[in-house]
DNA sequence: CTGTGTGAAGGCTTTCACAGCC
DNA sequence: GGCTGTGAAAGCCTTCACACAG
């Protein structure tokens, strides 16, 4: 039951799993083959994507919803519970915070930072909109280890470094840019232009 | 030298490949450990991906730096051509609009639809917001293949049932749920939460 | 001697096949 | 009988080791 020991693919279903489960909340019982289907994946695949965590099913039965469904929570939980920055209120930054995305699944995006924190676009924000030169010490007061990075490729490796350096431990980067950290700090793109790229080459 | 033959992470990282090398214009040859580095892969990987295409490198000396381009051009090239759309002008949707992460890769976003065409938030935009009732007939008219889906996770299997009967064959899906498509169809789903969920659950 | 190209090995993930339990 | 849990097999991708070209 080693986190180390638990695939990275696997957690990743472990959400999917968790969202189709919230959505099937008047079941009592769901086969693996069901709950497999609706999110799209084998149900081979699911049932050892959940052996991990132990025998959660009954044979010949299936898997209790509410049962399931606190355990994925248990398990994700520690997770959802993580303050978070956003770094860089331009546009795409801003969409974020007002999309709502994030809270509705128990993120708190705690504040945000931009060169101008008085920025047009962050006017209408909930969220507090501070200038980059607070960032270090907000990070280190409310001890944040997580930071959504929306600025500008051409600033995102320093930025990055300076997350880094104050405390910042996984980075969620929208910058269009390769950042190089060190091993232990966990950093996932989602570029754009890229996966329009990559869809767009697989159509035959 | 079939399409198919190539691993999709492969063209993931062609992609990457290709950014790094536009960063380079200056400089005339490069050695796969230095290309590697800076696109964050190891050089043997490197090599294995840009083999696909044939011999791309001079031994003892490393690639050149505008042919490489030039062929990552050519082999991506066909895909940033296409004319996408981009469906629900929500909050995220008009910013990925505003973003402009798309056009200047190469990507057109020659429309938008939302139920409301008129919606406040679209006021500003260069690109035209049209109605959803004109979705068929604009995909059909214009021969879209890809778009990407901003709308409510509630309504977004129904638009993408939609999008695919006009003749979409690829789509960037931003909302929370799981799309159940034909095989054909290429979905990469991006889900901001699940993203900061998996990234949260790593930090030790 | 340097740095690419590549068959072989290794590692990781998915799928299969079926044993085991309700 | 039905459906989960799981060792074994298969498949896929990455890394290694080194042959080979400049």
């Amino acid at each position: 039951m080693n986190k180390a020991e638990i695939p990275r693919k696997t957690v990743y279903r472990l959400s999917v799993y968790y969202r189709v489960l919230l959505a099937l909340k008047n079941i009592d019982t769901v086969s693996s083959e069901a709950l497999a289907t609706a999110a799209g994946v084998k149900s081979t695949q699911l049932r050892k994507d959940l052996a991990y965590f132990g025998q959660l099913g009954t044979r010949g039965l299936g898997y209790s919803v509410p049962a399931l469904t606190a355990r994925l929570s248990e398990v994700l939980g520690a997770a959802r519970l993580q303050p978070v920055i956003l770094v860089g209120a331009g546009h795409l930054g801003s969409a974020l915070l007002r999309y709502g995305g994030f809270a509705k699944e128990g993120f708190e995006v705690v504040a945000a930072f931009d060169l101008d924190a008085s920025r047009e676009r962050a006017r209408d924000l909930s969220i507090p909109v501070y200038s980059m030169e607070n960032l270090p010490a907000f990070i280190t007061e409310k001890k944040i280890k997580l930071a959504i990075l929306t600025v500008p490729g051409a600033v995102a490796q320093e930025v990055c470094n300076n997350l880094i350096k104050s405390g910042v431990q996984a980075i969620l980067n929208f910058a269009p840019v390769v950042l190089h950290t060190p091993e232990q700090i966990v950093v996932k793109n989602v570029d754009l232009a890229i996966e329009l790229e990559n869809l767009s080459y697989f159509i035959r």
